[in-house]
DNA sequence: ACATTTACTTGATTCGGATCAAGAAAACTT
DNA sequence: AAGTTTTCTTGATCCGAATCAAGTAAATGT
């Protein structure tokens, strides 16, 4: 949350959060079609979010942890268009976004992290269209697994061991990659350890060779 | 716009439009790293913006045209995150965020108008998300033109015939494929009947089989 | 503890799109 | 109008990832 606020602006910003609600691991928080009322933050646990085109297909748009806010996509049009599912048992602030709208008429600081939020969120995806529309296989799990480890980090979570809260089919739709490609590229990276993977459980041994990967040196 | 103003409130977003500006084809209007101040709405004329990786990869991230806002990638850091350069001469309206945040404090419609805006723009890249993620380079062409055309239709353009603004690079750079493959798909397209194409010009003989492509019809 | 399901790995083969290459057609220059 | 540059098309070949297939390991349920 935004800093730089009084205490009677911070006891007003808690108001926003209407409810607290507890998602069992495979559960929906939203999905598709429903109408949207609010924005979720995620207080504990982990989300994918995800689109369907109408033939089944479908895409994962992200994977969302503690502190992250999530439903922005239903502003629009008053229905969300993903589907918003727990990879982990997971508790979220509701916050009806008409209050969201309201306080923020009247908080400065509130608004301006809103329209953060937002910007963020284009800003990631504009990272992620970059990866699927150019990179190679390897480059894409490198950088996922960069990104993830990041996020983990700024959370206290170790830089270099991390359990995964997804299948390989789910980091394979986010990549634009199929399962056995995942699962290959895993045991790549594993030959040349630069990991160490077991399952979900992987540990990496050597960052600066998979930053090599995403962004490979012109020279040496 | 947004609607249901009264001519007072109209007056004041008016007040919101610091500026206009033109810009020759070929030139930029912001670039990556600039400091971000501005929001910009196409008056007339036509855009892309791109993003560069560190190693000289890039990867456009749209085509915008008349009507639509560029720029909200620089409200998260106050720093533009990419490139927005016309594709033909245009003139958009500068509208500096600051007056944009206060305004729209006051004004409950522009408040609403500036979150659907940014919410609008997530879904997009949703839906390019899932293009690079799942689509093969026929479908993803298809499913360009159609969108162009949409896009051109709702702005009372001709629901067949379009002119491309891009080059075939910049076509598979936004899709994920090399010029190459751009080009072929459109002999593929023609050879079958669903185009014509002459250059940048191009005539939709057949919306219908482009809409089959994107969404293969399981039965017939 | 056992059976069942789900998730993951690895191998063999295929295929779509990238790459390499050359030429043609437009679009700018001057 | 001629020359130059940029853009586009088409062909031949190659490669990375998909697909098909089989088996193993782990998680879940009873």
């Amino acid at each position: 949350m935004p800093i730089g606020l009084s205490t009677e602006e911070l006891d007003r910003i808690d108001l926003i959060v209407a409810a607290r609600r507890k998602i069992k691991r495979g559960t929906v928080l939203f999905r598709n079609g429903e109408k949207f009322t609010s924005l979720y933050a995620i207080r504990t646990g982990f989300f994918k979010t995800c689109i369907a085109s109408e033939d089944g297909r479908d895409q994962v748009t992200g994977f969302q942890m503690a502190g992250e806010v999530i439903g922005l996509d239903g502003i629009v049009n008053d229905i969300h268009t993903c589907d918003a599912i727990a990879l982990e048992d997971a508790e979220v602030c509701v916050m009806p976004f008409e209050r969201i709208e309201e306080l923020s008429r009247e908080v400065n600081a509130l608004q301006r992290h809103v329209h953060k939020i937002m910007s963020r969120e284009i800003v990631r995806e504009h990272g992620v269209m970059l990866l699927l529309g150019s990179m190679r296989a390897e480059e894409r799990l490198a950088s996922f697994l960069l990104n993830l480890v990041q996020r983990l980090h700024a959370r206290g979570f170790s830089q270099s061991e991390l359990i995964l809260r997804m299948t390989r089919e789910e980091i394979g739709s986010f990549l634009g990659l199929k399962l056995e490609t995942v699962s290959r590229t895993f045991s790549k990276f594993a030959a040349e350890g630069i990991v160490e993977v077991k399952q979900r459980h992987v540990h990496i041994l050597n960052t600066d060779a998979l930053k090599d990967i995403v962004n490979p040196k012109a020279c040496h």
